[in-house]
DNA sequence: CGATATGTTGATGTAATTCAACCGCAGTGG
DNA sequence: CCACTGCGGTTGAATTACATCAACATATCG
């Protein structure tokens, strides 16, 4: 029914690059979709730990993940730091880098994964050209502003466990989405980073993670997740809303 | 030396309606400006406490706010809120509609103010003929993301008086772009508000602001605030970081 | 003017952090 | 091969920063 999920990493989101399908799934006729597959190039595979951009980096490109998973994080001046999101194959990932064409957060490799590159002022170029793609280009930021907006709702109004509920739905329905098991899945991130995201410590998202297992509603092992009841875990959001 | 900041609206921040200088500061020749101004027109008023849009509201344009100040907030399903951002004159607001074709927030006038309407489709097909106003719209989507993860970053690992420094010394920065006082202004908000979008309860915000006024780096009565020491505001930023 | 909003401050409670001990596992090297 | 080490993870005990509850003060507005 679903496609397993493999050990080390996710199955390519995308043939050429797939923007079509995932990315970017915009209305385009064959010839505006191969004019689009020739602005992308393979930029090839990055090692689980390795570094796709450091802040600071001259922006030039957004990525398109081909297969596995991502980190984003940012770090103040004081050694804090915060995750920004976790980015999976299909995501885009970049588009922090636009506003000042320098990155303002870091992106890591959580696994070996492979990345297409999307020269930026090539697609503002055919976005020019293509309203159906331009409108595509805008609603991704867009949506990528509401996503931010939904856990700065989360880091300033939930409790620990009600942001572990939420951070591992958004997963699974992320999941789902494609194409995998939305109730059994590996978490490719530590708790620590888990807790970077949701501004929490380690041993917070630990000691949640087992309540949320002694309760029945997951059953963790290592990094392996099954989600037992996903109505259980969607309740246990906005239990003693502050 | 700087404008005077008058009791209960700022100035406006444009002539027709400043999206050159302020709001969309773009290398356009004056064929191009006027095209550009041919899009926008005045929305009109906005008396305190009036809404701009809501969340669900069908997304056709994005305001530029001329004089006054607004906020936008999110509610989730059990009636928590957060406060997503303070937007004050020359800034640009309901970018979160674009994704959708509806807004997912609240926009509620904090005083009266002024906005101009830019209708968004309108917007894309001048942004398709003009590069620089096309780059530019990208960098402000972009900004508005890079904003929010800032947020997230405070939200996630600053103490509440951290949270009050960089919140007021955001505030600072932003009046003296639009030329007003950097060390003296009026907050447009309350407590509670200021809570919602620090991730405090209002009693919190009381406190750390009472806090930071016995330590001399601020002065505040009722909601006029003067700026006594910038570099111990900045200095209380990344004390005691966890 | 009284009524309602907003703001301050104190006393108490609590969720999460901090500190620490411990386990299991993978990699390393004698 | 097995001791040694480092890393990720769990759990307990003590601490703390913030929330909660409550009383009161001040400002705002019809």
């Amino acid at each position: 029914m679903h496609k397993p999920v493999p050990g080390n990493s996710l199955k390519p989101a995308c043939s050429t690059c797939n923007l079509r399908k995932l990315c970017l799934p915009v209305n385009l006729n064959s010839v505006e979709i191969t004019r689009l597959d020739n602005l992308i190039s393979r930029k090839g595979v990055y090692r689980q730990g390795s570094i796709l951009y450091r802040s600071g980096d001259k922006f030039q490109a957004l990525y398109a993940i081909r297969t596995g998973f991502f980190k984003t994080q940012i770090l103040n001046e004081d050694g804090r730091e915060q995750a920004t999101g976790f980015q999976m194959a299909g995501e885009i990932i970049g588009l922090d880098g636009i506003n000042s064409d320098a990155h303002t957060c870091d992106a890591v490799a959580l696994e070996d994964s492979e990345v297409c590159e999307i020269p930026f002022s090539k697609l503002e170029d055919l976005s020019r050209e293509l309203p159906s793609l331009q409108r595509h280009l805008h609603r991704i930021l867009s949506r990528e502003i509401v996503r931010d907006q939904n856990i700065m709702l989360l880091l300033g109004s939930m409790r620990a466990e009600e942001r572990l509920a939420t951070f591992l739905l958004n997963l699974s329905q992320r999941f789902a989405e494609g194409g995998y098991s939305p109730t059994s899945f590996q978490l490719r991130m530590t708790r620590q980073e888990i807790g970077s995201y949701l501004g929490l410590r380690l041993e917070t998202v630990s000691r949640a993670l087992s309540h949320l297992q002694d309760s029945k509603l997951i059953h963790m092992r290592n990094r392996s997740l099954e989600i037992l009841c996903m109505s259980g875990l969607q309740a246990c959001i906005g239990k003693r809303a502050r």
